[in-house]
DNA sequence: TAGCACATGTAACTCGTTACATGATTTG
DNA sequence: CAAATCATGTAACGAGTTACATGTGCTA
């Protein structure tokens, strides 16, 4: 029974073996687009999977002060992970603070509601070209938009495809609201 | 300095004087849908919000084996709030327990994949029409959708909109999704 | 008379962030 | 030679959940 970020660890380490340090780059991308941790919660994490079986690791080279370990799934951690994967869940409570200003945002002038708003919209502007950039990238090494669902290339594109649906309906509310702000 | 729950609670709060109870509902619903906080945490952050001077509460008559307490904001309230939602943020890190699940979906057989899916597909549709029902009171409270951006109710409005938004994006996910597994 | 809504609070625990700690190799 | 990258770990703190605790009045 891993916790969820043991879970998304697993779900790392599924596609090939890694370092510690490898998992934490990765767990801000692409991972960080859905579920965040930090260096200072994967390897305490690490540790726990590695005490139930379900990661190995061994000791290479590396550049660091202390030892480089390369962890590795194991038939166990992959049996557990598919097993999450089918799992009933109960979705993730939410957490977003900018609904939370909006829903204050009658206490403020227009002009600080417009900046607030207008910062949003810039953000996902921003994501979205990103989102964007790694699209174009996938369909490039696969000569298209991978099309098997038994793929990590598959998982890696439908991810993203729901990362570009959420951004632009993000951004095209901010739209909505500001024409809202000019008129009332 | 209040933390974001002891906003959230301000912008309840600035709409109207309320019982520690009347708040934990109003946590769940309709602040529920884009934060949450438990009975737990919403007592003691009243406390400290009384500390810093931003609430005042009254002993009222009531019904349980404690005293009933009905909690105001105060002037300073009202600017510590204002203040908050016209700062700059930062994003709240992104928790999506089913995208951390479909990353790792390649894992699983199609016939767990569509079962996944198909499950979130049925929550989002319900989500829907709850939303709609919701929008449908306001817009018959008010004959109309509220327009006047320094109102509670365009707020109620605005952040109904965007979840209205967010759950039909979603839908729609899930149907490209299954129709994906369907085929390749 | 059983269960629910009212009504508030504490305790133990887990999850997550920030800061501290160390030190080699590569790049500008 | 300064800064970034590699590389791992611990400590202190804050945020959030679950369980414990208490007791009334109303409704089915």
């Amino acid at each position: 029974m891993a916790s969820t970020l043991g879970n998304a660890l697993l779900g790392l380490l599924a596609r090939g073996p890694q370092t510690g340090y490898e998992l934490s780059r990765r767990m801000k991308r692409p991972i960080g687009y859905f579920w965040t941790a930090s260096h200072s919660q994967i390897y305490p994490e690490l540790a726990a999977l590695e005490r139930d079986g379900l990661v190995s690791h061994r000791v290479i080279a590396g550049r660091g002060p202390r030892d480089t370990k390369r962890y590795r799934i194991t038939a166990a951690g992959r049996r557990a992970l598919a097993g999450w994967v089918a799992t009933a869940y109960e979705p993730s409570p939410p957490k977003d603070d900018f609904m939370l200003r909006v829903y204050s945002l009658w206490t403020v002038d227009r002009a600080a509601a417009r900046t607030l708003v207008e910062g949003a919209r810039v953000r996902h502007e921003e994501t979205i070209a990103e989102y964007l950039r790694q699209r174009a990238a996938i369909e490039v090494e696969y000569g298209g938009p991978p099309t098997e669902p038994d793929t990590p290339a598959f998982c890696d594109y439908a991810t993203l495809r729901r990362g570009l649906s959420y951004e632009r309906q993000a951004k095209s509310w901010c739209d909505w609201m500001l024409t809202a702000l000019d008129g009332g």
